[in-house]
DNA sequence: CTACATTTTGCTGTTTTTTGCTTTTTTATG
DNA sequence: CATAAAAAAGCAAAAAACAGCAAAATGTAG
């Protein structure tokens, strides 16, 4: 394609300013910007759009980087905070969660942060009989006066923090459980559950064999997403919590399946 | 004056910060990444983003590991060790307790916190299988990139944050480690290792049981004390470590069995 | 209106960064 | 121990940033 410029023909003189403001906008408007975009749009040189952004740069109105610029709010983390990622969409996930909780029944708590916020927000005051595998689960339970924790013995993966493995597989074998939380790494109406990792998946599946009904914690960022080993299909799980409301576009796939949305 | 000017077709130009935003997004959401994944979802080369994940390595927002990239996830737990008692007799303890260590054994470690301390000062590059039946001491051994944790599952005691309990001593009644470091309640010369509680007790024998040898770490304020329930004899003990010296007065009562005193 | 200082802008190298490629070394795994 | 995959190291091309300079625009004062 070749474009014809026509220098002489844009009269209208830009200052400073309106540029500068031009460039905050898009920045707003997109989290980022291109150099060589913005030159272009607005027909004045590189050097220029560069002195403009580093200008407002060090006005701290956004942050240049590399080729561009990328607005403030982009790339803001606090390396010291407890950040876990999507932590707002978690707890609403824990939080219908635990609705299905009955007193007196034995549940099992998978590992992955969705669950340990369920773990977390379960209140002081009900009685339940709680296994898991993992490790910062177990701690949460500790902290719960009225929780009768069993822990699930094997091998430990020090990536998930949870045990698996020939001899964690066997030993759940042996239990069988009113509920298990589970979350997965992608999930999809039709290739159902599946994760990175094979050992986790044959954990998974015998969590799954090891409980009566399997509720699957799982933020709506996941949902059509697949990997490469297969723990079930999407009807081995009886419920789906997602922080989204049961009749949302994005769970239209799911909704014809025999599954429970929450 | 007219301008002529080749447009190219760009093939849609990344920023180096959207890139790592979204592998930070793949990795806290799925837990980890393929490196190869990441390289053809946003089709650069995979030297790029090699470099992108050491980048975001060694600003510790992820974990860099062989092919992939995981979540940091919960792991920065580090459960405050402010106010241990006697913390630097323990230290001193655990000290002498490495020098026992042979590499490629295979160990069991005990809770209570003069155990945790030998695990927290486990050298990084010691290579090791290591059993233990407690939260803590499994959290701390995690982080040991060369040591093959293996937890032994069973009910969880809110108090001593170990599993205890007739599946704990069955699990342990199938495993035979090199060396068990043990800690104790109080111990007496002539009474032997004693405990307040009963099931610890047992819990304790059990681990003995499935030991070639004993090293119990005790600091020397528990000497010549005994409670209610008895764990074993002293001669089942194989080594003390005390945070004295084998030739001081307190351990002269010790010295005449067929202990070794360190 | 002119003379002159100041700011802005675009242009010219030069330097730095980024990126993909190749080769070598290391690591994982059977 | 052999094999394959991944990481590391070094290199070169391309893009971007930078520094300096000069033309143009703007402002100011006489």
């Amino acid at each position: 394609m070749i474009i014809f410029t026509a220098k002489f023909i844009l009269p209208l003189e830009m200052l400073k300013e309106e540029r500068q403001r031009t460039i905050l906008n898009e920045v707003e408007l997109h989290n980022r910007v291109l150099l060589t975009d913005i030159a272009e749009k607005l027909d004045v040189s590189i050097d220029t759009v560069r002195r403009d952004v580093k200008e407002l740069d060090t006005e701290n109105r956004l942050r240049k980087v590399h080729g561009g610029a990328v607005s403030l709010g982009f790339s803001n983390y606090s390396p010291a905070r407890n950040n876990v990622y999507a932590l707002d969409e978690k707890i609403a996930i824990a939080e219908k969660a635990l609705s299905l909780l009955k007193p007196e029944s034995v549940i099992l708590i998978d590992g992955g942060t969705t669950c340990l916020e369920l773990a977390r927000l379960l209140p002081p005051h009900i009685k339940l009989t709680c296994f898991t595998l993992s490790l910062p689960v177990a701690m949460e339970l500790l902290t719960k006066p009225n929780i009768d924790t069993i822990f699930i013995g094997g091998q430990l993966s020090k990536d998930a923090q949870i045990t698996m493995g020939a001899n964690t597989i066997h030993n759940l074998s042996e239990i069988k459980v009113d509920y298990s939380f589970i979350g997965t790494g992608y999930v999809d109406a039709a290739f159902g559950l599946t994760e990175f990792d094979w050992d986790i998946v044959q954990t998974k599946k015998a969590v799954i064999k090891a409980s009566k009904k399997t509720i699957l914690l799982c933020i709506s960022e996941k949902l059509n997403s697949q990997h490469r080993f297969k723990t079930c299909d999407l009807n081995a799980i009886d419920t789906l919590i997602t922080e989204l409301e049961a009749n949302h576009t994005l769970l239209a796939n799911f909704k014809s399946q025999e599954i429970q949305l929450l």
